[in-house]
DNA sequence: TATAATTACTATCGAATTGATAGTAATAAC
DNA sequence: GTTATTACTATCAATTCGATAGTAATTATA
């Protein structure tokens, strides 16, 4: 939970917080499918160990890229919501999913997404206006 | 070196290879900083201890992404090179700078690159031709 | 209302990975 | 011929990971 940052270089900065096997997983769950609490993470298909995802949680939260809330009606669940720092990101998330689709079928099996085809602005633009929406709706239930 | 992907998800598997601390580092430093020797990548601000540059450097060859070569004069020095499927992540790396320059001023200081002002796919554009143009180089000094 | 189930974690601990340092072999320079 | 350089490998302590179990609070159900 350190300021620990390798150098002053951007990336290796941005690396030294979403540098790792999971966090851009977590980010991946929020913004593509919509997930928002811990559970929804623990359910994916990578299998994140809860001792892990509690401390990358706890890490994103720290530098801002995700708040934890409570609905109202609810006092048990807490949801994490992507901040526009994290939604900055999008295009970084698009750009390796978009790579990874092109090159890696040749050593692993890809699922193909919907709408990956699409020109990368306009999935970035409309990714993130669907989660945004999603947000709309979930403040609404309060 | 195994194949163990986690899932079948571009994005987690893109992150299986380079979803580390390291990699993309190796690669900022070929891509931006022309950068091809051990040595070369040694000497990073970063400072990345041989057996982890090492055993990176040969993932990273056996998914194809860096080729090992030598140059005819010079039977010590192995030179590492960007495949095109290296040259590929180009949008992932510019992304990913743009958001450390923009985002991370707060926690770190952060290095002004240059030219990274200038519109994203030009950005992109210029990097691959200049790496390109430097291999010209080298393949002619051979 | 009592009991069961769910959620969101923390705790534990062995396994795997990392990273600092030292050492080695081959080549190149002097 | 000696020294320096390059590209590693080896070692091993320290850190991190990750599978599993456990707990406390809240919610659902009988």
């Amino acid at each position: 939970m350190e300021n620990k940052f390798r150098s002053s270089c951007p990336i290796a900065s941005t690396l030294d917080i979403i540098g790792d096997k999971w966090s851009l997983l977590i980010l991946r769950d929020m913004l593509f499918h919509h997930k928002l609490t811990f559970k929804d993470f623990s359910l994916s298909d990578e299998q994140i160990a809860p001792s892990i995802l509690s401390s990358r949680l706890k890490l994103l939260v720290s530098y801002e890229l995700i708040t934890k809330e409570k609905l109202t009606d609810n006092k048990k669940e807490n949801i994490y919501i992507l901040s526009k720092k994290a939604l900055a990101l999008s295009p970084v998330l698009v750009d390796i999913s978009i790579w990874g689709d092109k090159h890696l079928r040749s050593y692993n099996t890809i699922d193909n997404i919907d709408g990956l085809d699409l020109e990368r602005s306009l999935v970035i633009s409309t990714v993130k206006k669907r989660y945004n929406s999603m947000l709309q709706d979930i403040v609404l239930s309060k």
